[in-house]
DNA sequence: TAGGCCATCTGGTCCT
DNA sequence: AGGACCAGATGGCCTA
């Protein structure tokens, strides 16, 4: 009986070697489709980012996100090879060769949904680097990750959603709760996070 | 060196 | 059936 299995190593330097350092330049761009990635700035590092203004993780470009999708399923071929050790006697070597077929259905399958993944998730970085622009930070402040992002921007509506219940003037408002020391309860959604330290650099308009 | 953060792969489930 | 979405696993990078 025949033996099945497929080998699921990945070829991953092929896979993202799409993903290169980021040009902190480069200005953010809210449609996904139109993110561009440089294959000329590949350096390894896998996340970089810029820690201010609306900049993007995605650096300027050659290469879009429909790009991803021509990548070969058989890049994969090479690395699965050179798995197969020279000392490796030649019959398994070729039984492993036939069975790796990069060809096979499920890989082929499996290669393509992979991609749809990472472009999935560059969506939702790219919502999130959007998402980073519109929360205060300070001028000298990292990047914020994903959760902090998310908790500060809860917290920043929460106290936005404040100031237009009070129907005060917002510099008013904040300075007022900043001076009472937040003894107001309605405060605890939005005082329990960073936001605090960040308002001061808010310029209410 | 441990912990945090992240990208990627993967298989399962849901949806169209 | 194929794509979207999700969560777990894994490994790399960075920082305290």
């Amino acid at each position: 009986m025949e033996d099945i299995f497929f080998d699921f190593d990945q070829d991953a330097a092929s896979d993202f070697a799409f993903w290169g350092q980021m040009d902190p330049n480069f200005q953010f761009q809210s449609q996904p489709d139109s993110i561009l990635v440089d294959c000329a700035t590949l350096t390894g590092q896998l996340s970089p980012w810029s820690s201010f203004g609306c900049q993007s993780v995605f650096p300027d470009a050659q290469l879009t996100f429909s790009d991803l999708d021509s990548q070969s399923p058989q890049l994969g071929l090479s690395a699965e090879l050179d798995s197969s050790s020279t000392d490796e006697p030649h019959e398994i070597s070729k039984r492993r060769q036939r069975r790796l077929a990069p060809h096979h259905p499920y890989k082929v399958q499996r290669h393509a949904a992979n991609i749809r993944e990472r472009k999935r998730m560059l969506s939702i970085n790219s919502a999130f680097e959007e998402l980073r622009c519109h929360v205060p930070t300070f001028p000298y402040e990292k990047r914020l990750s994903k959760i902090d992002t998310l908790r500060l921007a809860i917290a920043y509506i929460a106290l936005l959603r404040e100031i237009l219940m009070s129907g005060c003037d917002p510099k008013t408002y904040v300075d007022e709760c900043m001076k009472n020391g937040y003894k107001n309860q309605t405060n605890a959604i939005w005082n329990t996070s960073d936001l605090t330290a960040r308002l001061s650099w808010i310029k209410w308009d």
